[in-house]
RNA sequence: GGAGAGGUGGCCGAGUGGUCGAAGGCGCAGCACUGGAAAUGCUGUAUAGGGGCAACUCUAUCGAGGGUUCGAAUCCCUCCCUCUCCGCCA
């Protein structure tokens, strides 16, 4: 969420900067609302003070020995009672005022970094870093897709898989359950040895806490909702974690705290029928290790640039060819000021693909979740900041395609194999 | 699911209608004392919003929302949460 003093102090600021994001906001209308409702504040608090400036002289007169019928007193009673009455009033139409507020402010997007570059789309994003070699096929070689690996060795289960549930939903088997349990022990341990904390938190999440890491209100439809319960399956584990500590004050010698939170993650991709439709990479359920941090303000862009390193060395780790882009401010998500992509190279498919994002969100998220700092005697909103480290089942499709050999099986990097047990799979 | 207890400041804990944002203690910070420290003493120590250059000041907040009253932490109603016991259960 934006903050409401910026609304009113300098709103082209926002309307310049979510330009930038392709959008083309007229705020006035919202501005007049802020100003309206910092206007009945200012009268509403005048006449309250006047109301318990005549309580207390009530209490004084009784005390004093007036008689609790007299006239006087009962004057103002009258008086107290009138200003009541007028409170009420305008109680009501401030109440309405910040709701329609904040229910405006919370659908607007994070305002980009400076650092950010400027584009429409995926198209104008800009590549960083290029690691490792990316596997071609050599001549009169076919290189197989990972699900085509996947099927001839068992690693899981498709169609069954749509009669326990339904299509985008997965059952790995044998060999690839082990296997994504692997990547997500070695991960966590990885990460756990670089100073984060591992946490395990609840996947059903409430509103308050979609809200407060941005997902909510705009997106309510591509998560998976119980409809009985004000709960919901967390589409990331930036939800629960952000949530953590939501409402606190952190003492500032405590920053950064360094999470790495394991979590199942649920997502509708409403809107991308047919897109990915085999294989691991686009499932309404898929694991995937998160990396998050709550940092001082001061610190959080050398915090991306390590955060986004910390991803990137699972990658390497597991020796996967990757590119690293940074996303143009048309192409970044809602609670994000800037973002590195990693992408991941598809033997079989011959292709980049996404498999970590990692984004700094500024105050955005804490703002709208209220996690603050205490450095001595400033109380500041903190920055927060999120990086897939990685999505489990894209390295496992990964680590398939790349690791494919001539006679079917899959070779596994070397750090993998205390984890998995063996060195490669085969039928 | 059944029965009971309870939610007050960073923590403990008092407060059952009136200058209560809240005693007291702990913790923390500053100062004094000391060669230094401990102990001691004094002072200060919530959050959010509004106004002011500032000192400061106004409003709200004692789980949440509503009600009674001139006035509510205190009385009434609804809800949420926590704890204990019983039942059930991975």
């Amino acid at each position: 969420m934006l903050d409401q003093r910026l609304l009113r102090d300098n709103p082209e600021l926002i309307t310049e900067q979510l330009g930038r994001r392709g959008m083309s906001l007229n705020l006035t209308g919202l501005q007049l609302v802020a100003r309206q409702a910092r206007d009945l504040e200012e009268r509403r608090s005048n006449l309250q003070a006047e109301g318990n400036r005549i309580g207390k002289e009530v209490g004084l007169q009784i005390k004093a020995g007036a008689a609790p019928q007299s006239t006087e007193v009962q004057e103002l009673r009258d008086q107290g009672n009138q200003i009541k009455q007028q409170v009420a009033v305008l109680e009501e139409e401030e109440k309405h005022l910040d709701a329609k507020l904040r229910e405006q402010l919370l659908a607007l997007p994070n305002l980009p970094s400076p650092d950010a570059p400027d584009g429409k789309g995926e198209e104008d994003n800009v590549e960083i870093k290029r690691w490792g070699n990316p596997r071609q096929a050599s001549a009169g070689e076919t290189l197989e897709e990972h699900w085509q690996i996947a099927d001839r060795l068992g690693l899981f289960e498709t169609e069954r898989s749509v009669r326990i549930a339904q299509s985008r939903f997965i059952t790995l088997l044998g060999q690839g359950a082990r296997l994504e349990r692997a990547l997500i022990n070695f991960m966590l341990d990885l990460h756990g040895g670089k100073g984060y904390r591992e946490v395990m938190p609840p996947i059903l999440v409430n509103s308050a806490s979609l809200t407060g890491s941005g997902q909510l209100p705009k997106f309510a439809e591509e998560s998976f909702r119980c409809a009985d319960d004000d709960l919901w399956l967390t589409p990331t584990a930036e939800v629960p974690v952000t949530s953590l500590h939501r409402d606190e004050v952190i003492p500032a010698e405590q920053l950064p705290l360094k999470y790495v939170a394991y979590t199942p993650c649920f997502r509708r991709e409403a809107g991308s029928y047919g897109r990915d439709t085999r294989g691991l990479i686009r499932l309404h359920q898929f694991n995937k290790v998160e990396l998050y941090w709550f940092c001082h303000p001061d610190h959080s862009a050398e915090a991306h640039q390590q955060i986004t390193a910390d991803a990137e060395a699972v990658l390497e780790a597991l020796e996967l060819p990757y590119r690293k882009i940074e996303l143009c401010t048309g192409d970044m998500g809602f609670s994000a000021a800037r973002t590195y992509d990693l992408e991941v190279w598809l033997a079989g498919a011959g292709a980049y693909r996404e498999i970590s994002s990692c984004s700094v969100c500024g105050d955005f998220q804490a703002r709208r979740s209220a996690i603050r700092c205490k450095d001595g005697k400033t109380t500041q909103l903190v920055h927060t900041l999120n990086g897939s480290g990685l999505a489990v089942g894209r390295t496992m499709a990964a680590l398939l395609e790349n690791g494919q050999q001539a006679d079917g099986s899959v070779q596994l990097p070397a750090a993998l194999v205390p984890y998995f047990g063996a060195e490669r799979i085969s039928g």
